[in-house]
DNA sequence: ATATACCTTGGAGTTAACTCCAAGTCAATA
DNA sequence: TATTGACTTGGAGTTAACTCCAAGGTATAT
């Protein structure tokens, strides 16, 4: 598969896609005799574990030192389920973050909803922040 | 309330919330005569949501154009809603790609931890990824 | 064979959101 | 009242994660 057909199937751009073999996010992708680029199964798999970790603001620096002990071979197994647990510990808290801040949206559109059709802007006695 | 309190009790840093103010992310904060910055409850409600909505990503631009459509009144009104209704919409999809992130992690995490116990890491035959 | 489009690399530039700094002012305490 | 610590401003610097660029190689269609 070219890079142009990768970054079509996962909507980023062949600069992303270079940058993050060039520091390591996806270990080296395989080459054509001329030089360019012919990723395989196993390229893309990585690829698809970038974009999705990094949709989800898993830091660059983690991918790559996952990647390293990955390559290490299977004495980082350990090793690598820490380095898991520990993004998962963080995309959770951001969840809830983002959980949080959805409720928060909920109730103010709500608020807004009744407002433009009362023409009157209202909040609970609790919310009296008139935002 | 003096920044430092409010600092505290949202842990950010002096510099971020003058930063908010600079930009127009939270209305210009009273001042005692002095000139020092003394958050009304007003002002801590402004602080609050900022910190709230920058913890889902929602960008700062957003949150300028939110207070000065509400420092203009009323009339603003529908825009507004619309505004929040374009940040709900972003903050749920990233709400949707953050779940998905933690399936998948849950997923490796759950092969790791039985490759710990077994010494052998597996997947499954759909997952023949090996990462 | 030659033009066209796409690919390569290394390195420089950009963007959002802070974060730090310098020079000076304010306020609480000894 | 003097000193100490916290506060003020405007502006410069930093960081992460791209994003762009130039010079050149590769591949396909005429």
């Amino acid at each position: 598969m070219t890079i142009k057909e990768v970054c079509k199937k996962y909507d980023i751009t062949q600069d992303t896609l270079r940058y993050y073999e060039r520091v390591g996010v996806i270990p080296e992708v395989s080459r054509t005799k001329g030089g360019i680029r012919d990723y395989t199964e196993q390229d893309i798999k990585w690829v698809e574990n970038a974009v999705c970790m990094r949709s989800a603001g898993v830091p660059v620096e983690m991918l790559i030192e996952y990647v390293k002990l990955f390559q290490e071979g299977d004495s980082t197994i350990t090793a690598r389920r820490d380095l898991l647990m520990d993004a998962r510990a963080e995309v959770q808290k951001n969840l809830d973050k983002y959980q949080a801040t959805m409720d928060r949206l909920n109730y103010k559109i709500s608020r807004y909803e009744e407002a433009v059709k009362t023409g009157v802007l209202t909040w609970d006695a609790e919310n009296i922040k008139k935002d």
